[in-house]
DNA sequence: CCGGGCGGTTGACATGGATCAAAGCGCGCC
DNA sequence: GGCGCGCTTTGATCCATGTCAACCGCCCGG
């Protein structure tokens, strides 16, 4: 039923991972990462379109991401389905199967890339034995959850500028923390998605993007972004309606 | 800065609390039980409009809620908020702070409620422990990412009667999984409160349930719901949109 | 028992974003 | 290297929901 996978046996270690500072080592001593590497065993490459798990896929795994691009996307019993996230390099995908043993959205590769797979039963046991790597994944979680609570409050309260600069400007971030330009970026994804992911068709996005471009904000070309005024995009995202008031 | 609140310094046993099949020890044995009985210490009872935690406040625990009624709230930097949920006896609060050492939202009581005050740093000690509960913990946190999933699909694709429909089920649901009517229920929040998890003006909550009304699939009096029609309105949830195919 | 205020309902109107439609372009596949 | 399809852009129109406003009625406190 799976699009086939290319599995690489691969020998890897958390402790050389130059993502470890953004994945779920991050902040544990050097020794303790050497512990950590007992953890992964195996990586996976995906090519750009296939699935890593689709929603009622048995949960057994998490994966971290070493390279690419993924999103993740939820559906209703009618067939409808949204967008629920971006993930990129250091991030933790399939947390949403840990409740139901059985994974809750699809997740899908934006380009060719790269997983770490994480042993759910091998983490759990892992993370009982050493206390800070239970303590980082807790986190982890919780913070999902912060930014889901953010993005509903995007989806409930934002007008359709006000979405697409938070997405902009979230987007800058995770990439300036990874080393990468902030103002100067490709987008993995389409208009299509970007509107799903945010609650808007997809020529409000394009609509959106060109009125930016009208105003200085950004410089877009197809999927190639350069943000010219992040200051201005901030402002953007901060002015509630006006008209309101 | 907070308001008053009375700390109750009772002694509290999971094992003999009839909430347990919802709460953090579902599954687990009578004996298994009886370790957790360690974990909770005080009860905290607060009145009708009083915050349990706010954003901003020091993260230290987590609580079950024994008998009550919540709303947490998100805010933006800008002064607008969101109602990211509504919670109920059994329900965890305060997960949110996990991530950050720090409260991300606030917590208020919508109507007289105790809840049980659940040490963070005890629970994880536990948790290393007691695998059981380290398993089960990890499932509410996943589940509750699972739910936000959920309610941003809402938010992003759903139109208003759908999503006061999907309300009014989870509602129905979540009262039945505790042994009342699934049908006949008190609000606790107003139009506003709900408008505002549903990204909606209250305006707007208000029309729909007197266009339920019309059409036979609710009985309403303030406060008072009535669901005549459930089926019903499990089928206003699933109509999609119509117009789009 | 009465009065005031808050929450709720309803109506009229405005509007942001959806929908429908058509054309351009650019990238990937062969 | 060229062709075709999918992505994107842009325009015209429509509609669901927001906004503004007025009134109602329940509930609480005096």
């Amino acid at each position: 039923m799976n699009a086939p996978i290319s599995l690489a046996h691969l020998k890897t270690a958390c402790s050389s991972c130059n993502l470890r500072e953004l994945c779920l080592p991050v902040g544990l001593s050097h020794e303790q990462l050497e512990t950590l590497d007992e953890l992964v065993y195996t990586r996976k490459r995906l090519k750009r379109g296939e699935s890593l798990f689709r929603s009622g896929d048995e949960f057994q795994s998490l994966y971290a991401i070493r390279s690419g691009f993924f999103k993740t996307r939820v559906a209703t019993s009618d067939g409808r389905d949204q967008v629920s996230g971006f993930q990129m390099a250091g991030e933790l995908l399939g947390i949403d199967g840990i409740g139901t043993d059985t994974h809750n959205c699809d997740a899908v590769a934006l380009e060719d890339s790269e997983v770490c797979v994480i042993p759910y039963s091998k983490l759990e046991e892992l993370s009982r034995r050493f206390e800070p790597l239970q303590h980082h994944f807790h986190k982890v979680m919780s913070r999902e959850i912060v930014r889901d609570h953010g993005v509903m409050l995007l989806l409930g309260s934002m007008r359709a500028e006000e979405r697409l600069a938070a997405f902009l400007l979230n987007l800058s971030q995770r990439f300036t923390a990874r080393g990468y330009s902030a103002s100067e970026f490709i987008l993995r994804m389409t208009r299509e998605e970007i509107g799903s992911y945010l609650g808007l068709k997809l020529e409000t996005v394009s609509r959106t993007f060109s009125k930016f471009q009208d105003e200085g904000l950004v410089s877009v070309q197809q999927k190639h972004i350069r943000i010219t005024d992040i200051p201005g995009l901030r402002k953007v995202m901060g002015q509630t309606g006006a008209s309101s008031c």
